[in-house]
Formats: structure tokens, C-alpha cells, sequence
DNA sequence: TCATATGCATAGTTTTGCTATATACTTCTG
DNA sequence: CAGAAGTATATAGCAAAACTATGCATATGA
């Protein structure tokens, strides 16, 4: 059965595999780096520079926690802390083109890693993947926005 | 553009987009168990009765965690040690009723959380989702049996 | 200007997972 | 069949990652 009729089946599906997958990645590369370090340079990569507290929500971890992550992520000069000229309390996080190739190069690792277990799928399968990983990407946004109401007005 | 032509991008994406995908899943329901037990009662509801050593690799994780794990699911009631005759070094890990309730229970909830945000999808992109879940589901267990190779012949 | 709110940093703890190793059983060899 | 070697799980101890609570500096508004 290739759609379950219930959403809530397949939502629960999702998360699933998604756990797995996210185990299956970790565990493939030589990347000694956190799963939080990727996911961080992916939003940024995705969204652009972002103050701490939106960045922290974005990538779904606690305000201190992502002070301690800038702050190693600065320290190997993967991103850049550019003082908020309109709020001195404040930060942007900018990824910096280090980290953007350091992104790149897990990126790849993973992807060579991966890729023999995704190399036989048909045109329609690939389609169903970019699909969905569209609309998930979509879904996270609305998500990360909701999570920062009342930043915009 | 809905199909990156390089399934290099795709793969570092679909990564990506999990991590994300995990960490709001995480964050969105009540629930104080940790994300390894949902994965460990999803994988032996969907594969049935493992060896514990088997059972770590499909949850990617090692076998010490897995020991650990499987006891406080033991506690909970939410699985079965049944001795293997075979091997008396060896257990099945079967998931209880119980567990299964409790499972199905979380999925739920997950579900009633997250349906809003995907409650606006046409068929064309539920198609895409669950078709995506297949695949994605198919090359983790692919990738499972070969972490246990040798285990058949 | 003082009170309150907000953004980030720090301290300390809990959780989760790891590596190394021990124990018990099985299997193979002579 | 005894003993060596291998395998399945358990235990010990440690490292990483994320949390809550709280502190400090700046901003905002009466």
C-alpha cells in the first residue's frame, strides 16, 4: 500500500524514519562534528544570517544551548558574530564561507557515503523524494515562524 | 525547482530536513521518553522479534545502549525478553501489547500536533510524501541488513 | 531616571550514548 | 571430551549534548 489513507499513519511514519535516518547518517561519516553543528549550518546556509535567539528556535534547541554551539562554531571560524548596530545586546550569526564549505564538504561525504543505496531509484521515485522534501522543508518553516511570533509586528 | 538534478543535494537535504524534522517532533509533544525509544518499539513493530545485537544495529546504536534501553523498556512492561532455546547467551526482543499501545499512543499525539501543519496538502503531495516514506523505509532496511551481514547464510 | 522587559552568557545537572571490558554460553579442534 | 576461541549480552566508567535556572547588560516606557 503506497498511501495510507490516515495522515496521522503517515505523519507517524515519517517521524520514524526520520529518526532512523538521522541515526543512519550520523553513524556513516567520519564527521566527528555534532548532528547539532550540521543542522545549525543548514538553517543559517537556508535562511541567512539570524540573531541567536531566532537561530536557536529555528534549529529547535534551547537558547544556551545555542550560545555554547556559536560559540565553537566561532571558534573554528565556521560562522561570524556581527554586532546588531540597532541592538547592542544583540547578535546576527552569519554562516561564514568556511563553514559553508565545511557544510559542503559533509554534505558530500554523506552523499557518497549514501548514494549507492539511492542509486537505482527510478525518475519517479526521485521525484517523490525532491516532492516531499519540499513540502517538509515548507512545513518547518511555517513551524520556525509560528515558534518566533511576535518578532515580526 | 522541485527536482535537484543532483541526488548528492537531495540526499544532504532529505538529511537535513530529518535532523530538523526529528528535533521539532521532539520538542512538540509531551512525552519525557527519549526519541530512541519510539525508534526501538517502531523498529520491532515493523520487523517483529529481534536478537537485542540485532536489534541495536536496525536502531543504530550500539549494543550497550541497546542492553540499556531494552531493560527500562523491560521495566515499563513495554517489551518481552524471550529466551532464545537455540542459544542461551541470546534473547528476543518482542514488542508487548502494552508497548505497542504505548506506541501507537505517541504516534497519536504526534499526529493531532503536527496535523495542522500539513492538514492543507492536495493528493498529489500526500502521493509524494508517502511514496518518499516507502522509498526511505526501504533503503534503512536494506542498509540494516547489510550492517548484520552474515547473520543469514 | 527608575522599573520592567529582552537578548545573550554562565553554572550546574540530567540524559544519552559511547568504549572498554567482563561474563556466560557455544562451537570448534585435537 | 577437554580446552581454546568465538559470540551474545551485561556492566563500568566516561564524554558529549542538551536542559533549567539564573545572572548581566542593554533597551523601553512610565
Amino acid at each position: 500500500m503506497t498511501a495510507p489513507n490516515q495522515l496521522s499513519d503517515l505523519i507517524g511514519d515519517l517521524i520514524s524514519l526520520s529518526h532512523r535516518l538521522t541515526r543512519l547518517a550520523a553513524t556513516s561519516t567520519d564527521s566527528t562534528e555534532s548532528p547539532a553543528v550540521w543542522r545549525t549550518l543548514s538553517v543559517l546556509r537556508d535562511h541567512g544570517p539570524l540573531r541567536l535567539g531566532e537561530l536557536a528556535r529555528a534549529s529547535r534547541v534551547s537558547q544556551p544551548t545555542m550560545t555554547k554551539l556559536v560559540h565553537s562554531l566561532d571558534e573554528r571560524g565556521w560562522i561570524r558574530r556581527i554586532a546588531d548596530r540597532e541592538d547592542a545586546r544583540a547578535w546576527l550569526i552569519s554562516i561564514d564561507p568556511t563553514g559553508l564549505a565545511a557544510l559542503a564538504a559533509w554534505r558530500t561525504e554523506l552523499a557518497e557515503t549514501l548514494a549507492p543505496r539511492f542509486a537505482d531509484l527510478d525518475g519517479a521515485e526521485l521525484d517523490a523524494l525532491a516532492r516531499a522534501a519540499d513540502v517538509i522543508r515548507e512545513r518547518l518553516e511555517r513551524a520556525d515562524d509560528e515558534a518566533a511570533a511576535g518578532d515580526v509586528a
